[in-house]
DNA sequence: ACAATTAATTAGTAAATACTAATTGAGGTT
DNA sequence: AACCTCAATTAGTATTTACTAATTAATTGT
């Protein structure tokens, strides 16, 4: 009667809505088509399952919300994929780059006790190795700010890329050969709002980012 | 043109077919059916894609063979699925009884890259946890025999599970708490041909096994 | 208020993977 | 030759997940 465990497929879904209701974003179809890179009648049937198995609710505005059951969920392929990822990156030495990709195909098919096992593996890790929060931890990133807020000559320590950036393969390739990566300190050299460009110096190196992936970095700024 | 990936239901079938064949059974739908435990139409249907893909060919006696492109594809999956069994095993301590069923499903989804990171970190091995031979290292298990074979009094060490009783997780958790693992020790106490059973001395204790599982079981004979 | 944009849905299709029930085929036995 | 058994296939159905093309609904801007 009751669907127990959700499919790849509505796992992905429910990993998005997470994030973006984390983010205080109200979600509607648009939006998932877009970050899921599905066609909007897709996410319109997908949707309309995952409202028939208890995972979502839709309201008059067509905004979409999590139930608890949907939430639990949610979580339990987040963690996964977060412990995927250190797995990946940590024991398997896979680059920093490609750890989300590969995380994102194996996630859904590890079972609770292999995560718990993770876990202890991992030593409970409260962040993603990108930077993210675990469930339950996001106020562990709550003070660290876009670079796109900073301004010329500020200084910081880069400490995340969210969950949206992760997913540009080529984006990832970039910042990494850049080392526009967690714990690295930077200066902002230049920003050009008429050109949508921030220039960093990190280590001896400078790079050019755009204005979209500036705000999908979160910084710690240095006290000045 | 030509598919470039097995999907993970096609997988299923190259591996088990893979493995049939090193043994050197002839294999037709029926024996599929049985071990991959779906009805044979749907063992019709599947086979006529993977035949329609050029996985697999089908001679004039309805007898399945592999092609090269099969055999390829076989030999990388195996070859996943014991590195994770390893993974799972030595890295993450997931209980040996149940290595196999949670390999079965990541298996599907570790890239070529991942799988190259874990053989690195686990050091080449030749055997998967339950001494069965990686693709192409037949040969060192080859002196061992059935356990099934022993006479009372006969002792030995031992040393494999075969691939298919390993998907028995009821079997699989009965041998693990009763020590029936590769590189126990043991002894036949007793054999019943009438009764089907073969009663073995592991450490201190009894276990009878049926004749079914030891002819899955194999053995190193002690010399006498 | 009306046009333009954006969002959502229908309608129709397709592929992979499963099932049951019923039928056909092939081999061997009496 | 008739029969039995096992294997394989047809026929018909279902679910999930996708797509495109076309339509409808809603929102926003001028």
């Amino acid at each position: 009667m009751n669907e127990l465990i959700p499919t790849p497929t509505v796992e992905d879904y429910l990993g998005v809505i997470y994030t973006l209701n984390r983010d205080g974003e109200t979600i509607i179809g648009a939006k998932l088509s877009d970050l899921l890179e599905v066609s909007p009648p897709t996410v319109t049937v997908t949707l309309k399952r995952m409202i028939r198995d208890e995972w979502i609710t839709m309201d008059d505005k067509k905004e979409i919300h999590l139930t608890k059951k949907g939430i639990e969920a949610a979580i339990t392929i987040i963690r996964k994929h977060m412990l995927t990822e250190w797995m990946l990156s940590r024991i398997l030495a896979v680059p920093w780059s490609q750890v989300h990709e590969e995380a994102h195909k194996i996630e859904h098919t590890i079972s609770s006790e292999v995560a718990e096992k993770m876990q202890d593996r991992l030593d409970d890790p409260k962040l993603c190795p990108h930077g993210n929060p675990f469930p339950g931890f996001e106020d562990m990133t709550a003070h660290w700010l876009p670079l796109f807020d900073m301004e010329e000559g500020d200084t910081f320590t880069i400490r995340r890329i969210h969950e949206f950036g992760e997913e540009d393969l080529e984006l990832m390739n970039f910042l990494q050969k850049n080392k526009v990566q967690p714990e690295q300190k930077g200066m902002v050299k230049e920003k050009l709002p008429f050109n949508e460009t921030i220039t960093l110096q990190i280590a001896n190196f400078e790079v050019s980012l755009g204005f979209k992936p500036a705000k999908l970095i979160f910084v710690e700024k240095h006290n000045s």
